[in-house]
DNA sequence: AAATTATTCTAACTAACGTTAGACAATTAT
DNA sequence: ATAATTGTCTAACGTTAGTTAGAATAATTT
């Protein structure tokens, strides 16, 4: 008797919010922002564009809603990792146990997250101004990773940690461009890119 | 008396043509593909959306011509850079050569190549497809590339050269969305992403 | 000077957009 | 059963979109 199925009519409201961002988030990633239009978000989420305003007070309402959830899937999971594996793991565990949660999690969310990474800089400056203070607080978990790292020794010394971020954070995001998680290992695909994080290329 | 500044009335056709294609890639890349109207563009090349179509025969034409630009300069510069050192130099020089190239000419045409990196997903299905063959074509200039590194000796086996270069081009890419030129020096940051690239983060 | 060509503008077309108000239907509570 | 609530639909609003046809203007050629 929790009140979570409790009123509704056809289907309950959560349902349908969570169906409406579903879609919303879909085409978003594959159309942009403004090509997406709340008659096909509706049709796609089987209703009529009018009855997405019970739901959303506007279009932006949307957007916000799916770019953050695009990030904070994502930091949940990292964090989590990190948390695990800080106690007793060495830099370059950490460094593997937290690309692999985002990797994991970027790709298993992916219409969220492709449409955070691809259509930020196109929606209402209100928007994303919102948008930017979750993205900060991913940012930030990043640096305290890598300093945490840093702490344990081993190092190179000739890397910048705050480009090392920087780079890392655009690679693995620009994963969501080419990788296909149906056609391939994304436990491959991480330590491909790890290989390359820790050993580089030469040598 | 070449015939450029042939024929015309305020201005040449050839640079009506250049500040159209300037200001729709400046756009595009601000706002998306679909967010852009034509009575913008129009206003941003100082006429009016009539006569945009004197120049060019649909928005589609405009995109496209935008995407490929793009691109295609990235190409040329690499290829070039490429020549020059691929007959005496090292595995890592080539790469150090090749990175600066693609990142200088990426920075320094930013409004096209950030057009191209940011919305090739959100154009029609057939501009999409006449791009991609550009697209390719410097996916191949890599992949000889890198190829060409290997044959020299001295890369580590435990890499794979496709993932190699998929991460090089997404994470060079990615800088378009956080580094400014007119802020930063483009060869420090081309130095500091060589260092993880080749040596990597640890040791 | 007249005729031609090159470029731009005006004005309009149809279609689609985000959003709103209020009628309507289905569920739950009394 | 009735009333209240919850969710959806219809229909319309003003705005803006890509595109086109043809008139207008400026430069070039004859």
């Amino acid at each position: 008797m929790t009140s979570e199925q409790a009123t509704g009519k056809r289907r309950a409201a959560s349902e349908t919010r969570q169906s409406i961002l579903d879609a919303a988030a879909h085409m978003f990633r594959e159309a942009g922002y403004a090509a997406v239009s709340l008659r096909g978000i509706a049709e796609a989420a089987h209703m009529k564009a009018g009855s997405v305003y019970y739901h959303f007070k506007s279009k932006e309402e949307i957007v916000l809603e799916v770019l953050n959830l695009g990030i904070e899937r994502v930091h949940e999971a990292v964090q989590l990792s990190y948390e695990e594996v800080a106690a007793n793991g060495s830099a370059t565990q950490i460094l593997a146990v937290c690309v692999k949660a985002h990797l994991n999690t970027l790709l298993a969310h992916s219409d969220y997250t492709s449409a955070n990474v691809r259509i930020h800089g196109q929606v209402p400056e209100n928007v994303q101004l919102e948008a930017r203070v979750v993205r900060r607080k991913y940012e930030n978990l990043w640096d305290d990773i890598l300093q945490s790292m840093a702490s344990r020794g081993g190092l190179n010394d000739a890397v910048d940690l705050k480009v090392f971020r920087l780079m890392l954070i655009g690679s693995l995001n620009a994963t969501l461009e080419w990788f296909d998680p149906a056609h391939g290992d994304v436990t491959e695909l991480a330590d491909g890119y790890l290989e390359i994080l820790t050993n580089g290329l030469m040598e």
